[in-house]
DNA sequence: ATTCTAATTAGAAATATTTCTAAATAGAAT
DNA sequence: ATTCTATTTAGAAATATTTCTAATTAGAAT
């Protein structure tokens, strides 16, 4: 939901993980569990919190749940670093 | 000292607000401390954590500690969310 | 209708993080 | 030499996160 929560999920190497494979594309939850060595119970938390955090999109196909990439909240962040690295400095090239 | 490391140093709002802060340039830890309604050794404890995800820089001078941004590390991550936005799509723009 | 399959939810245990107070360090000023 | 100031460290309490097992949901296949 909020900018927060976008790097509260960015901070778990198991969810960036997660994210690198949905680069590919769209996989579904088991497909992504099966990269893993946890139970679905646990890739279910996960992938909740790259949902919450907007980071994901899921689409429902028969039994079948699937993930894919969401970059707009992706460059928010990129919005947000970029301005860190140039946003203040004194002496700044002209 | 890891990439992991700096995007779990970046979860935290009040060490993204320290970030912020030091855009400005070089801070104290005292001074740092005076923008947050905290102890200045929670802020110690933050600043750390700054420190070894390699985001900020210290110096010390006099009594003081003064603690900068280093902007290094900031660049990984921007490629990584970069590579992460770009790196795999079917149909990316020719 | 029953059974099977994919995924999520609930609840608990293990672990990690954040914050505090009190004590310690180290250098500056008197 | 003593005291003061800025900061860090140690240890503990409160809170949050990650993971598991077991149970549940919901749709598909038989």
């Amino acid at each position: 939901m909020s900018f927060a929560d976008t790097f509260k999920a960015l901070s778990d190497p198991v969810r960036r993980e997660i994210l690198q494979l949905l680069k590919t594309g769209k996989l579904s939850a088991g497909e992504i569990g099966s990269h893993f060595d946890m139970t679905g119970a646990t890739i279910s938390y996960h992938l909740g919190i790259l949902k919450k955090a907007d980071l994901v999109w899921e689409t429902k196909v028969k039994n079948y749940v699937y993930y894919e990439l969401n970059t707009t909240v992706v460059d928010e962040i990129l919005l947000w670093l970029t301005d860190l690295k140039g946003g203040g400095g004194n002496d700044e090239k002209v």
